[in-house]
DNA sequence: AATTAGATCTCGACT
DNA sequence: AGTCGAGGTCTAATT
């Protein structure tokens, strides 16, 4: 990984174009080639970048009719699908080369899975009717969370989000039109999800989807006190 | 903004949890308190991070009865809403310091919006009959894109996306539900984009909402073309 | 290669 | 502060 604090300009051209004006910001180089240009504001994310797999050629600057030197260097990194970077440097401030180790990798817990999980243990927290037929239940257009039946014997069909948004009712619906033909009849849909946004519940409403607000630490403490039980 | 290149785990607990082994990475501290962990491979994004507004504490790590110095430091990074990161570093490998330029404004061009504007001035291009009603037409679930007559003085509602995928299709559905009552009768539905995921296209058909591809460049010049003859 | 759904999404605009 | 829509979304899993 290369370490580059330098005043440049930087612009991208592909699938949008964007300028930056020239400014003291910080360069890195990853070892595959990657680039990436950081400010000292913001936040989180590269204010312009370039993914691997791209090649990155660096030259001088001339200037003037006798093509003298200025100085100056520009930076060109390019990609397959023709998008380019180009990053005109006037001055370095730090330059320097670190060996950094290939990253054992990040271990994840806590996400839509994990609730998934939990609510596929114990649906019964969702409506204390349902039980459980099967989790990740496959449609042609993709697996529903769970797939129940009810007290009358009537399918429901469960979609699980960690936040209730206007997509998840999309999406749930769709798999609703895939699933009534196939299983024969009505089939029930009910949207799960620690919270919801309003527009998630409204449309929902208007197509007969139930939603249901679980509390994590509830399902988890439910959990728990089952585990403790046996 | 700081630069410290060190071997270190690091531990996230918010809103999942994450642990990363010991190894050498780069960490960025910025000017706001953000911080940054990077590997050398992956790109773009941080393994871990915490934007701000958030506070870190460095202290030295204790071992022993005695409680003697591990020359072991910790990072212990906080913000509002009780989210950590921890970061426990056993060897600095580099650790500099710089001053970077309050960045002067990313400059955008070429994002759906310009396609919006590109397309409110020659809406015919969309289809020959059509006149602008009003760009940005609102309705209770948000504007649509554009809102023109035809020839037979019927409603033609078009949504713009760069890429049209299968949201765009919902979306556009969902804004001809309520366009169709508010505006007392048949209201003809256009997605227009500069290209279309075949899905996209099966669901427009299935709603017969059509499909209008245009080309940004084809565009451009169309609007250059025109300026130059006046 | 293409498609789908998730993300500690992030980011900006608007209310 | 909350909501909503877009993103050079990115990313991983699956077909």
């Amino acid at each position: 990984m290369r370490l580059v604090i330098a005043r440049c300009s930087v612009d991208y051209a592909g699938r949008l174009s964007t300028h930056l004006p020239p400014a003291v910001r910080l360069l890195i180089v990853k070892a595959d080639g990657s680039v990436l240009v950081h400010t000292d504001d913001g936040g989180y994310k590269p204010l312009n970048w370039m993914s691997a797999p791209c090649t990155m050629v660096e030259e001088p600057v001339a200037e003037g009719a006798d093509g003298e030197d200025t100085g100056w260097r520009v930076w060109r990194i390019t990609n397959r699908g023709g998008e380019t970077m180009t990053i005109t440097v006037s001055e370095v401030l730090h330059d320097s080369a670190h060996h950094l180790d290939p990253g054992p990798g990040l271990v994840k817990d806590g996400v839509e899975k994990q609730l998934q999980a939990l609510l596929s243990e114990r649906c019964h927290v969702v409506r204390p009717d349902l039980q459980l037929v099967r989790r990740e239940y496959p449609t042609d257009i993709g697996p529903v969370d769970l797939l129940c039946r009810d007290g009358d014997g009537g399918y429901v069909a469960v979609e699980i989000k960690r936040r209730a948004e206007i997509d998840g009712v999309e999406q749930l619906t769709r798999y609703l039109s895939r699933l009534r033909p196939a299983l024969g009849g009505n089939v029930e849909g009910i949207l799960v999800a620690l919270d919801f946004k309003p527009q998630a519940r409204v449309l929902a409403a208007e197509r007969s989807i139930a939603c249901v607000q679980v509390d994590y630490d509830e399902l988890r403490g439910v959990e728990s006190a089952f585990l403790r039980l046996f």
